[in-house]
DNA sequence: CTCTAATAGATACTTCATTTCAGTTGTAAT
DNA sequence: ATTACAACTGAAATGAAGTATCTATTAGAG
């Protein structure tokens, strides 16, 4: 089940959120992408369908949306705080492409029975994990593209 | 083993670095350090040693650093491009301490064979994962610490 | 000691995000 | 429909984090 534009319009009316133009525009850009978008390209989309609106109209959407747990928000390579739309709604991971930004749910996450173990001999309170994989799409290793930036290690 | 200051200067003067009095001084504050540092606190406690000591180059030295593979990059909790000195020299993760920044090592990584799966499943070609586990330390369980923001969730 | 490429810090700049504020609007109640 | 108001918008100012440029300085090889 995929979550739609109309869909999550609803959720938002149901919390208390009015639902304006403008959100509606960020709302499609984001619910029609199957990629990561970084908050520039976001209002770069929602521009072409509204050229007024404005960039802090999309960073209160997306902070809305997050409250909401209706998006991801993603680290990936060289690039924190980009977001996709939430798809499978239990816990999950992603699988980034560094090419293009396009996003594979990973929803098979056995590092929960970790944290246990680990929380023991840590004596850490864990509240939590984050898990990303990064590569290229089949797409990208043929083209070689350069869209997004892979500057810099991450710890692995 | 543990990586001193003076170990790590010896190392960059082998690939052709100076050792500068400055370089000596950010080097000392990583290395003697078991907490994940922002660039900022990198920057605040090598000043209370010498306080002309530029911003600049507290990046600069660790770009040098990272570029050698001796410090570790982390994302943590809403606060990405955190590091540390790398300790064990193999794959490994972290379990970060949202209220101190303390940061203790996981070595024991799993996700490479699982790296393979998702690579046949997918059609990507994984280059790499970025893993962090994160929560409250013993201590900050008792103290009910502030210092660490925590606003905003990442994906899990 | 001398020489030079590497480095330091000052300054300016860029990028990304947040705050503030005055005017506008969705929507629930009349 | 009309009204009323809290929620919302965009412009502009501000802030935070990191980068680029330039000139003076210096570590360290010879």
């Amino acid at each position: 089940m995929r979550l739609t534009a109309n869909r999550i319009a609803g959720i938002l009316r149901e919390n208390g959120y009015k639902l304006t133009p403008q959100r509606h525009i960020v709302l499609k850009v984001i619910a029609s992408s199957n990629d990561l978008l970084t908050p520039d390209s976001i209002l770069e989309k929602s521009r072409q369908e509204d050229p007024s609106l404005g960039r802090v109209t999309v960073y209160r959407t997306l902070e809305v949306l997050n409250k909401l747990s209706l998006v991801c928000k993603v680290h990936s390579e060289g690039r924190c705080g980009s977001y996709m739309m939430k798809r499978p709604t239990e816990h999950h991971h992603h699988l980034v492409c560094s090419g293009c930004g396009k996003a594979v749910d990973i929803t098979n996450c056995s590092l929960i029975d970790i944290e246990k173990k680990l929380s023991q001999e840590s004596g850490f309170e864990i509240k939590g994990h984050l898990l990303e994989f990064y590569g290229l799409c089949h797409d990208c290793v043929e083209n070689t593209p350069t869209i997004h930036s892979n500057k810099g290690g991450t710890s692995r």
